[in-house]
DNA sequence: ACATTAAGTGATT
DNA sequence: AATCACTTAATGT
């Protein structure tokens, strides 16, 4: 028998798996960004993972460099001094951060935290490259502008969720935003942690949990909740 | 079997 | 919607 025919499973798995940073970069942006710019971020910049749950930003922290997220997603939240955390949104692959940006140009410390919510790999660029490159490259300039335009979209959504919604309905959404962004409709927190992000007590998660599982939106167990309505 | 942590609930403000 | 106080359920040692 042809031993080639019985390893090709096995070669075809192997082919899949290695990918370069230059083609993890095409497949995330390379519909972005023109040829000669992915080759100068693949140049220059840094290619870091961090696992779930590991702070990849905190609250005063002077930013260096800008973050291109190529898989995974980032929780984004504001943090008081007492340590009382609210979360605004996320970002995932194909996004960066608009805080940084901001940061970056006026060298001020970041005002908000960046956790990572699953695992996350991500390219860091050096500062200096965002303006340089605003006049150089279009297709920047484009994204940069673009990325403004939907982090401040929903911030205002997030505004808005609170202003406007009642716990009830601020929950499901933060329920929804949570399963969309891990891409699985089964969440893997505590009542807890949810108190924590949403800023009010576990007491309230708990009822308001119960009640969304009568209305047969979710399911609840023991340190996971299903999205049955999505 | 016991301790610890997560979740459920009535009553009060 | 928050807090207290207490119960029940699940899990770890």
């Amino acid at each position: 028998m042809n031993p080639y025919i019985l390893f090709l499973p096995f070669y075809v798995f192997l082919q899949k798996q290695p990918t370069t940073l230059i083609e993890e970069l095409h497949k995330q942006y390379g519909y972005l960004f023109e040829e000669e710019l992915l080759e100068e971020i693949a140049k220059i910049a840094i290619y870091k993972e961090f696992e779930a749950n590991k702070t990849i930003i905190d609250i005063d922290n002077y930013i260096i460099s800008i973050p291109l997220v190529l898989q995974g997603a980032i929780k984004i939240l504001r943090e008081d001094k007492e340590g009382d955390e609210l979360v605004l949104y996320y970002i995932e692959k194909g996004d960066t951060c608009a805080m940084t940006l901001s940061c970056c140009m006026g060298q001020t410390k970041s005002k908000i935290k960046a956790i990572a919510e699953t695992d996350v790999k991500l390219m860091m660029l050096p500062k200096e490259k965002m303006s340089e490159w605003l006049g150089k490259y279009s297709s920047w300039q484009e994204f940069i502008l673009q990325s403004y335009h939907s982090r401040l979209n929903e911030f205002i959504e997030a505004v808005d969720s609170i202003a406007f919604l009642n716990m009830g309905e601020r929950l499901f959404k933060y329920l929804k935003d949570k399963a969309m962004v891990t891409h699985t409709d089964i969440i893997h927190v505590t009542h807890q942690q949810i108190a924590n992000d949403m800023h009010t007590s576990r007491v309230v998660v708990s009822r308001l949990l119960k009640s969304l599982e009568k209305e047969q939106q979710i399911e609840l167990h023991r340190n996971s909740i299903k999205v049955l309505a999505l």
